[in-house]
DNA sequence: CATAAAAATGATGACGCTTTCATTTATAAT
DNA sequence: ATTATAAATGAAAGCGTCATCATTTTTATG
């Protein structure tokens, strides 16, 4: 309770509040013996700095703001933890907000980060209202970085993956392995930008391959499995089913796999999944699932040492990088041949 | 990058700068006119309130710590995130620390929380310099509450589970089961009070059963997928080996889970698995996996309405409170008669 | 030992907002 | 119209720290 100020500290060390401050913070332009005095004394009354102060003062921050979209499905889990780690490393502190893919509570969530003037902001893809949110961005002159993503706005600093080309790779591997009639199960790829990009993929594979387009074979779910469960339901109800599945996530190829086989149906033999993450238990599943690996952790620590990077060194151009992602081949899907 | 303060606006409006700061945070104390003209100017300049300043003014802060202890086995990202979710809601904004069950880490994160003085503390479990981190929050007088444990001094806040209780409840299904030789596989008990809880659930059951004591029938590891499965190995290779395996979290005990099938044994014919948290994958698991229910998310939510009333309603007395956990009967043990 | 230069310390005014208290303006009552 | 009362606004002093600039003390140099 006893919330003593650096006032306090100098005036029992006998010093004034700059001596104190500089004590604490510029140790070497302090004598050795008042440093020490110092110390003791602020060891002795159990002195807490007040870092809120001291940012306000010197206009500057330790806390870094991070928003996700969403906390369910957790694919995010692991770059959020990255990030954690190593802001902590750095001496940051991490302040994080859920837009829950929705564009009216992402502003507010930017909003509210933004008035806590973050040292930088770290951003999980960025939504439907792309203007209002990168002149919110612009505006504050806050270094951000935006992950998991490659946006089309040259302008802006990312740490992403290539979500186009990595579902391209994966459709045309099921189709190198003769499948003609492939179902992809996705989450909100209408208002998720990362998701369409994997729709994309998908949809300009299937053409170039000259296959046709079937609606029916494309379904939006929300990215968890027991939604997952459900779209599979769909796709094993359609009359002329599909022999490949594609999940665009791997939660959500888990809740296939659970459907598949709560049906009878064999996973490869009866039907193949893929999935799209490459998740802890992917590895472990049964049968191994099939799919893209991303490393989250890198992108977490990539987009932190990036947007430190900015911080420290302030300059115009955009730092961008695209990580690459790769096919992971296990034994969830078979050839037809 | 124009920071506009909240001066520049009373200037424009023609107000002073404490009219502009009540029509911001007490609208009804000032006329609608005078309100209007000085949010038309916020929003014409974009102003952007300033967070940090306000808190150091009035005392006090919309932020809250959070402090985990891992984020490998990510069990706790149930309740982190509800909290994110809940504190978002009430206007709070969350800072998260990870003391990687370490001591030394867990000091100096409660540290640099508090040095933003925080509105309340939420720490998961708590550490073993218990004495130096108690003192170190009783000091700085902050309202916190302890998560996932029932901690033994009676003057903590808490809203955990019984671990104890739960191990316990558990190891007597196995024994109900017929089980003799039951194996243990855990995280690092002998750090984290939590899992020596259900350590010492799983013993005090078999003590109480007339069940003879092995220590080979205990393998402590990190709560991984991988140490999950090398446990089991050890376990498996065993002269003597058990019927049934409890491990204390469920990511171990698909760990275990994979290695038995690698050894070609089946779960539960050859082998008995049995899990503790009930993720999500537990129930679409094959087979699915028995194991104890805990809702991470309640604990999350509770912890944090039950923060937010110490931090509106200061009171001496501390809230606790004791959540259930249920067994969960699935496929993934079976009876020995 | 005197003097110049360097190092250490102090005084003071921000930083951006809130809040109390005083003052002015609007409303109600006579 | 004149008070009395209430509502709206303003002035100014913090909140706890840092940074600049001025001042004092120490060290180095001749």
């Amino acid at each position: 309770m006893g919330q003593i100020t650096i006032e306090e500290v100098a005036k029992l060390a006998g010093v004034s509040p700059a001596t104190v401050s500089r004590a604490l913070r510029s140790p070497e332009m302090v004598r050795d013996s008042t440093r020490k005095r110092v110390l003791k004394i602020i060891k002795e009354k159990k002195y807490v700095y007040h870092a809120l102060a001291a940012d306000l003062s010197r206009q500057r921050s330790a806390n870094i703001g991070l928003i996700i979209p969403s906390t369910i499905g957790s694919i995010f889990v692991r770059t959020v933890f990255a990030i954690l780690e190593k802001a902590q490393e750095h001496g940051y502190t991490v302040t994080i907000g859920n837009s829950k893919y929705n564009p009216e509570i992402e502003m507010s969530v930017l909003r509210t980060l933004n008035e806590r003037h973050p040292a930088g902001l770290l951003l999980t893809g960025y939504c439907v209202r792309k203007e209002e949110l990168l002149e919110e961005i612009n505006r504050s002159g806050i270094p951000t970085v935006i992950m998991w993503e490659k946006p089309d706005d040259p302008q802006l600093s990312y740490v992403g993956i290539d979500n186009y080309r990595a579902a391209y790779t994966m459709t045309e591997y099921l189709i190198g392995l003769k499948h003609q009639r492939i179902g992809l199960i996705l989450g909100p790829y209408s208002k998720v930008d990362r998701v369409h990009k994997r729709f994309e993929g998908y949809r300009d594979c299937l053409s170039d391959h000259g296959l046709p387009w079937d609606d029916l074979l494309v379904v939006e779910k929300e990215p968890t499995l027991a939604d997952g469960m459900e779209a599979m339901n769909r796709l094993m109800s359609l009359a002329n089913r599909p022999t490949a599945v594609f999940a665009a996530s791997d939660v959500m190829a888990f809740g296939a796999m659970a459907a598949a086989k709560e049906k009878g149906l064999k996973v490869p033999a009866d039907v193949s999944i893929a999935g799209f993450d490459d998740i802890d238990f992917s590895a472990y599943a049964d049968p191994p699932l099939t799919t893209i690996r991303v490393n989250g952790i890198e992108i977490g620590e990539m987009a932190l040492s990036c947007l430190l990077d900015m911080i420290e060194n302030p300059s115009p151009q955009p730092r961008q990088i695209c990580l690459k992602t790769d096919l992971v081949v296990r034994n969830s899907c078979r050839s037809l041949e």
